[in-house]
DNA sequence: ATAACATCCTGAGAGC
DNA sequence: TGCTCTCAGGATGTTA
């Protein structure tokens, strides 16, 4: 479900709740999501304080006073939502445990942070923060589209040798780490370039000109405190509201927003996955 | 090396 | 009402 805009929207709506606040009581109510929990989970949060909580990719990783780092993974499903009275002002009853709530986090300061996952796509481990970059699932991840290293001598460099699609390019998590099916085709609409385009066949000129489409689509999409499509929640429940504004995703047979275009937004599917586009205006 | 495909899992919605 | 079918924001692992 989450690409980047969502994940960073969960975590700034954690971060009051969270950082700096010690972890009274980790409840664990099963013994996996998509992979194990790491060996005495509940134990080891227990007790702990969250000195800050960061986001790498589609990750959000909360550093703890015991020297370890939660690595928090959404999946497609997964949410995050906090309840209770964080800043002591007034009196807010948790609401009733639903199904699948797997993890339930209650803070010394009354705060109750629930994880809920149905489809069970999201992941929690704990690795030491020191080497934290080296766990399997960050030591590849290609950099921060809203960073500096992300730039246009990396996406050409990374993008100009591939034969492949350029929705696949940039589908890839070691290429630029964040994107998804969504924003994906909302750039590359931005962009004026067809998804199913060979990126070896893209001028370099072309390709660079995504760096700040890019950067500009996540920014938009964090303001909006995300994309909600069916179950995404902002961590304090509300809805995000950048899916009003999708040129093309979930477009089907809508007309082009392009000025002057009289054409539909298409429907195709890259390796699986429903791709939309304007075939007029994309090439 | 690359890319298509199946896979993990549940729920929502469409069609009958 | 209920059945079956399709689809979903991710990412890994297998196959060709």
């Amino acid at each position: 479900m989450p690409e980047l805009p969502e994940v960073e929207t969960v975590r700034r709506g954690l971060a009051p709740a969270m950082e700096g606040v010690v972890i009274a009581r980790a409840q664990v109510n099963r013994p996996d999501l998509r992979w194990p929990f790491p060996e005495n989970m509940a134990q080891r949060l227990t007790g702990a304080r969250v000195e800050r909580l960061r986001r790498r990719s589609k990750y959000i990783l909360a550093d703890l006073s015991t020297g370890e780092t939660l690595l928090i993974h959404l999946g497609m499903s997964g949410r995050m939502l906090v309840s209770g009275d964080p800043l002591g002002q007034f009196v807010h009853e948790h609401p009733a445990p639903e199904k699948h709530d797997h993890v339930v986090f209650d803070m010394d300061n009354g705060a109750r942070i629930t994880f809920n996952d149905p489809r069970r796509f999201g992941a929690m481990d704990l690795l030491d923060t020191a080497t934290a970059e080296q766990h399997p699932l960050l030591a590849k991840l290609g950099p921060e589209p809203l960073g500096n290293a992300f730039n246009e001598s990396h996406l050409v460099g990374q993008v100009k040798p591939r034969a492949m699609p350029i929705k696949s390019a940039l589908l890839d998590q070691k290429i630029v780490s964040g994107l998804g099916n969504i924003y994906v085709c909302e750039a590359l609409y931005r962009g004026r370039i067809h998804p199913a385009r060979r990126s070896n066949k893209i001028s370099e000129a072309r390709i660079a000109a995504l760096v700040p489409i890019i950067r500009e689509v996540l920014e938009q999409a964090i303001e909006a405190g995300g994309s909600s499509l069916k179950d995404f929640r902002q961590a304090d429940g509300e809805l995000g509201y950048f899916q009003h504004s999708f040129d093309v995703y979930g477009r089907e047979g809508a007309p082009c927003r392009t000025p002057g275009c009289t054409d539909e937004i298409k429907r195709i599917v890259q390796s699986g996955r429903s791709t939309f586009y304007c075939p007029n205006c994309q090439r």
